[in-house]
DNA sequence: TGTTAGCACTCTAGCGAGTCGAGTGCTAAC
DNA sequence: GTTAGCACTCGACTCGCTAGAGTGCTAACA
């Protein structure tokens, strides 16, 4: 069987009044608002074929219909290629978000932060975003400083001004001639390198280049990776958690628990944002339905993501967790605006 | 009317009885329960009068009681006097948590997000936990470096080695002797310094010394402060929220809502940490049951918070979450034993 | 005078029958 | 191929009923 024309209408025509009102539809609801002038019996014997084909759902027998997840998909799809239309016919307007994110925004954290509320605001939905992740990332800039005897801080900053710390604790004393010889030593070699290259032929290089001080070195070295790594479980802010009790399709307790767990223990947003990173074609919104999330608690959701770009090779993730009934519409062009707003900030300062 | 002996007996047989049910509590459970071998219907005048006082409610004329706020006030009242003997009287045995904490605790973040998802998993109630207060608290060690020309950074690190950073863009380039001066001064004009005590005389006679470098040590000043007070909003981190639905009479949309929202807007938990603060006698645990919490979004639930001590005058907060009819004899233990736990490995490291 | 047995009463939860109405599927006519 | 019509289905809702837990009150008892 094919999706011919009509059908593909009347599946349109039954996902968008779903999606307005929540309920099954049914055909007379159909037959009335639609532009095609069918009378229901007709419409009937259409969604029939179209529950035969997956794209919608017959919840019993006396009920209307609602969209599967492959009918979603067929009406994420269809949206997306026009969006990507608008998106070249338009013009970017200014956009009342971004004074609201620029306001106070000095520090990243804080951005994003609020980047996040402001999603959730604007959408109702539940919103996430990850920092920008410093996978790629080149260094730019250590610096050791002692602070106690044995004590010594090191700071180190990546490319888009990130500033890690750590704390080391040294076996014995370091003198002020070899710290500057540490620092020179650090900045020389590893400046620009991407945190990825720094292997161990760069460091046993350095260690011999450190000549005496290769004990030290060693120890320091060993701390400035283990900070690098450490923050590899990169940060994720979310908002509007519980804009979720808005829909009741999502509010009955378990899948309730099963979505705020996921939100509270990032590590399965974690892998949401890899899943996004990888497949990501420069901006690519994604939009993953029910069963295709990559998160096993949002199985009843949907998710939508896109990627945003601080800085070359430096990209983070933005996501909005709703139900499958979101408004797929508004949602991608509020995504889709936010990313712009976001490389165009980050491109400027 | 008066709370004699034996209706004090009856009062917290109810409670208890409530505690593990949930469900409410008939005089004929109390009269086979109980210790007191009366008869059902002496407890039911019993029960009567202690209604009439206000410590228990009949939800219907055909219900058993259930306590009132004031009868778990009562009761949780009872409970701490008991405490306050048993720690006396026992010494502090090792605990397992211990172990668990320790393990990876190399930062403070981390440790802080640990201790809340530790709680949250031994209670089954959500967690929170609060950053220590530096308000208090002392400059250990300022160090400036130049990143690029126009640019420094600058490394804060305050007594508990909490570690903050700032980017300084100064109008001029600063040359390393400069800088090295600037170092000095703000460490030997700074360093031991409790942040609240550096004011504007400090900061004009800094000013003064620092000569023709005047002008920047004002940028540089100016900074510094924008940063130790930019991180005034106290970071707070919490854990289990989704443990809420593990409990009927919260997990309904309404409240569950209201419960995460306050979870996810730390405003509202920041308004608790500081109430606690405030209250605080020395590792003083408080006991917030329904309408008595700070939180109105808790009004339905009964929160329990302590206070750990980092460092002389550096005090965070812990707090647990739960329905009115939580396990506080349990919860009242494990916060004690966390917050000693906590106070003796920041005496130690 | 405090305690207890007994009994009528109250109220909720749960069950089953009945009804309503939305919506379907099928057939026959156009 | 489209439509009108009609019997049928099935969930949502209502109503009445019952069982059971628990109460409050009274009267008897120690």
């Amino acid at each position: 069987m094919d999706l011919d024309d009509r059908k593909k209408k009347i599946l349109l025509a039954i996902i968008k009044t779903y999606l307005d009102t929540g309920e099954p539809v049914g055909s007379r609801t159909i037959s009335k608002i639609d532009g095609l002038s069918l009378s229901s019996a007709t419409i009937r014997n259409e969604m029939a074929d179209l529950v035969d084909m997956g794209y919608i759902l017959q919840p019993h027998t006396s009920a209307g219909r609602i969209p599967s997840d492959k009918g979603y998909r067929f009406y994420v799809d269809q949206l997306m290629a026009e969006k990507e239309q608008e998106i070249v016919e338009r013009e970017r307007e200014t956009d009342e978000m971004k004074d609201m994110l620029i306001e106070k925004a000095d520090k990243m954290e804080r951005l994003l932060k609020q980047v996040a509320k402001s999603l959730s605001v604007n959408t109702n939905y539940a919103a996430m975003i990850s920092a920008p992740q410093y996978h790629m990332n080149r260094l730019k800039f250590i610096q050791l400083s002692r602070m106690e005897q044995n004590r010594i801080v090191a700071v180190i900053v990546v490319e888009g001004n990130m500033i890690k710390n750590q704390i080391i604790d040294v076996e014995e004393p370091i003198d002020d001639e070899t710290l500057l010889k540490l620092n020179m030593l650090l900045n020389t070699t590893l400046n620009g390198m991407a945190i990825e290259d720094i292997n161990l032929s760069i460091i046993a290089r350095m260690k011999q280049q450190a000549g005496e001080q290769a004990g030290i070195i060693a120890e320091v070295i060993d701390a400035v990776a283990e900070s690098i790594k450490a923050d590899e479980d990169l940060e994720i802010y979310t908002s509007g958690a519980n804009n979720i009790f808005k829909y009741p399709e999502l509010a009955d307790n378990q899948k309730a628990s099963e979505i705020i767990t996921a939100f509270e223990e990032k590590k399965q947003l974690t892998d949401l944002v890899y899943e996004t990173l990888s497949h990501s074609d420069e901006h690519g919104i994604q939009v993953y339905i029910g069963e295709e999330s990559p998160v096993p608690n949002m199985k009843d959701c949907s998710v939508v993501t896109a990627t945003y770009e601080l800085d070359e090779g430096i990209h983070g993730t933005i996501g909005i967790i709703g139900p499958k009934r979101m408004d797929y519409d508004k949602v991608l062009s509020t995504i889709k605006k936010l990313t712009n707003e976001l490389d165009s900030m980050f491109k400027k300062g």
